[in-house]
DNA sequence: AATTAGTTTAGAATTATTCTAAAAAAGTCT
DNA sequence: AGACTTTTTTAGAATAATTCTAAACTAATT
């Protein structure tokens, strides 16, 4: 998927060089990548940076809202554009983060018993388990 | 609350002095404790011992499903007793975790679009916020 | 152009966790 | 019980993701 440079824009924040072309790679390849995996991928474009960098961008990024960072276990920090709200399957056996869509109209104070008065800043829901065929 | 001996068991595992003295801190002090916290607490008791043992003995009780980690953002892991399925409040303000627990009769295949033939082996539910009185 | 504020960078520092290998404890067998 | 094996505990070293530092650079503003 190719991304114009225009619509490389995160409300509220400057886009330098560097941030245009992270966020051009989490777009272009949504692959839930770690920090360290995108910098190594950033090496191979024209925009080659330093790991700060990339870790810089994606604080932004995340700080912003544009961008969600997904944890499973101790493993790296893993980073995923952040339009619609969604849980992540971890697949045991490839190792890899599949994004889970919420069903519609469901909503999570239906499914949890909340304490009165809970304002809900943040969701993360994480399945583990394999898929069978 | 106090714990009686021989109810510090875990299916499967022999409980050692120190397995039985970490199990009794996390029945007691219901706290969701960190490994380093829970290592100073023991430093405080008639058994003390060193942080590795700690880890070892926590390790031991993840792989035997008797204790869960919770994994908030990239803070130390913490440490909770595993009886029944619950989810995880972290409430921003105090930095505290809450058990929240499922209503009854929900099923989280209700509320995600799950791949089909996917066998779930862990259900991860945090919920990040405050509470405003 | 000069000044200011924000960003990038390499490398050092931090820190939760895991590893190592030796000592101690627990379990087994006769 | 004593001899042997297996498991656990331990202190300290090693690892690795992330954050910090402070200097160089870039962009925005006057």
């Amino acid at each position: 998927m190719k991304v114009q440079d225009h619509q490389l824009q995160v409300p509220g924040l400057r886009m330098t060089k560097q941030r245009k072309e992270v966020y051009r790679a989490l777009l272009e390849n949504q692959d839930h990548p770690s920090a360290s995996e995108l910098h190594e991928y950033m090496q191979t474009t024209d925009s080659p940076m330093s790991l700060a960098t990339v870790y810089n961008c994606l604080e932004a990024f995340v700080e912003h809202g544009a961008v969600k960072q997904v944890n499973v276990d101790r493993e790296p920090t893993r980073y995923c554009e952040n339009s619609v709200q969604h849980g992540h399957f971890h697949d045991q056996e490839t190792g890899k983060i599949h994004d889970v869509n919420f069903k519609d109209g469901v909503n999570i104070s239906d499914l949890l018993d909340l304490p009165p008065g809970t304002e809900i800043s943040n969701i993360e829901i994480t399945i583990k388990g394999s898929i069978s065929n």
